[in-house]
Order: C-alpha cells, then structure tokens, then sequence
DNA sequence: ATCCAGGCTCCTG
DNA sequence: CAGGAGCATGGA
C-alpha cells in the first residue's frame, strides 16, 4: 500500500532526489516540543539524501507552524474547542506531492470516500512503482508521466467515471509537459494560485481549496463545499441539520489564518475510532 | 429502487 | 456573480 501506519511508526515509499526510497518516521518528543526522526530504509543514505528526507517530513508534518494560537482560538468556540483538546498537538498534514493532492481530490469529487480509497488503491497499484524491503511490497504513488501515458479509456475498467479518468491524465500531462509547474503554485499568492487550479479542467473550488491546503501546505483554506466537513461541522456544533456551504464558511471565519487546521480536525473526526464520538 | 457520496461544467438570469 | 440543471459511477 502506500501510507502504512504499523505501531506508531509511518513509512511510505516515494521519490526522493530522483530515485524511489522508502522512508520511515518515528514521533518522538511531546506534544510542546515534538520530534521526528526519519530514516531511509532501503539502503544507504547520504548527507544530501537525508536533508531533502528531512525537508520533506519537515513540510509535510508542518513542524514549523507553532500551534499554541489554536488553544486560544479553541476558547473562543467552545464547541469546536472540545473537538480541538481531543487532537490537540495534531498537525495539518501535508501529501509528500501536490500532484498527489490533486489526483486524490479528483478521485474524491462525488463518491463516498470509502469508494475513492479503492480507486486510489488501483491507481497505486496498477501504475506506480515499487520497492521491496523486509519481504514487504511498498507502491510509490504514480507520477505524473506515468498517467500521462495513459489513455483515459485504459482508466474506465478501474471502475473510474469517464470525467474523473479524462481530468486525470490531461492533468497528468500538463504536468508531464511543463505546462504546469504545481509546486510553484506555493510560491504565488494564495488567491493567484486558487485562480490557476480553478482554470484547470476538472477542477472546480472544492478542489482547489484541497490541493491548496493538502498538496501545497496552505494553512488556510477551508473546502467549505465538502460533505464531510459539512457532516463533521454538524455534529461537533449538535445542530439539526448540516450546515450548507456559506454556513460552514461563516463557522470557519474565527478560523481566519488556522481554516486548513479547522477542516483538518473536522476531517479527522469522522475517522472511526478518532474520538468522533 | 432510491438516495447519496470529501463536485464539475455549462448554461441561465 | 448566483443559482440550478445535468452529469457520472458505485455503495448502502
């Protein structure tokens, strides 16, 4: 698979200065001052090959945000604050690509999201490399020249609609291409780069906000269109019914600055066994 | 069968 | 710009 999660250790196969690795990250510290140690499992590393390992992790579990201003705002909303202790010290995580990101949001447009994890799983497996380590097979998430080589036809038997298999690799070969440089994204203004991913086929707000806050580290994007959240929003405030869109922006608004932790932390708490309740 | 799911595009007012 | 029809696909 690709995200494994064994005894608190995660590791994930990925590219890594042009290469595939498979990369384990160990939680230490507490949550005042958390620690990481990450390692490259497959083999030797060298001192370049552990920098960009820890510049990696570094952004994707977003080690520099200095959550202390969430408890604070968490007093402010109390419901939502009781939601904040549950998870308190958890981190926005980021996807190791904004490519990534964007294919899995596009998988996700309209489908349960039990159904979207399947259609991940074959994409994983049908296209992305491998490493083998400890008898173990570890998929690396396809890159986009790989989908690229696809016809969208190839997709439709994986049970994709014909929409999501089309978006999919005309996407992929934009960035196969040179078309469309997603990591720089990060370093434009966040509403320049929302402008260029709506402009995109396929991709419409919801998928916008996603990628912005999952796949280029944006701390504050709320996917407001989201059912989930809008689930989650529901029961956390015990209202009758979910709320709608510009509702769950206006619950968002105290958010302002910290929204991609305030979906984060809605996602999270439908995840069974998360404290839901 | 019916409704829903981590929406999008395109077309109207 | 806001709102809505139509669309696509499998799961419960």
């Amino acid at each position: 698979m690709l995200d494994q999660v064994e005894d608190g250790v995660y590791r994930r196969a990925l590219e890594l200065g042009g290469r595939p690795r498979l990369l384990e990250v160990r939680g230490g510290g507490d949550v005042e001052q958390p620690r990481l140690e990450v390692r490259l499992l497959d083999g030797p590393t060298g001192p370049d090959e552990l920098v960009a390992a820890a510049e990696l992790v570094a952004r994707c579990f977003r080690i520099d945000d200095d959550l202390a201003p969430l408890d604070a705002l968490g007093l402010a909303d109390p419901a939502y604050g009781a939601l904040l202790g549950r998870v308190r010290g958890l981190r926005a995580l980021v996807m190791p690509s904004p490519f990534e990101a964007l294919v899995w949001a596009i998988i996700g447009q309209q489908i349960n999201i039990t159904f979207a994890y399947k259609l991940k799983r074959v994409l994983v497996e049908q296209f992305g490399r491998t490493i083998e380590h400890g008898g173990r097979i570890f998929h690396l998430f396809p890159t986009a020249e790989r989908l690229a080589a696809l016809d969208p036809a190839e997709l439709r038997p994986l049970q994709f609609s014909g929409q999501k298999a089309r978006s999919i690799v005309e996407l992929a070969r934009l960035l196969a291409d040179g078309q469309l440089d997603l990591p720089a994204l990060g370093a434009l203004p966040v509403a320049e780069a929302r402008a260029v991913l709506i402009g995109l086929r396929g991709v419409g707000r919801w998928t916008a906000e996603y990628v912005l806050m999952r796949g280029l580290g944006a701390r504050d994007e709320l996917p407001a269109a989201d059912v989930g959240l809008q689930i989650a929003a529901g029961r956390v405030y015990g209202l009758e019914r979910r709320p709608t869109e510009p509702e769950l922006r206006a619950l968002g608004e105290r958010w302002a600055g910290w929204r991609s932790y305030y979906a984060f932390y809605l996602w999270f708490s439908l995840v069974p066994g998360a404290g839901a309740g």
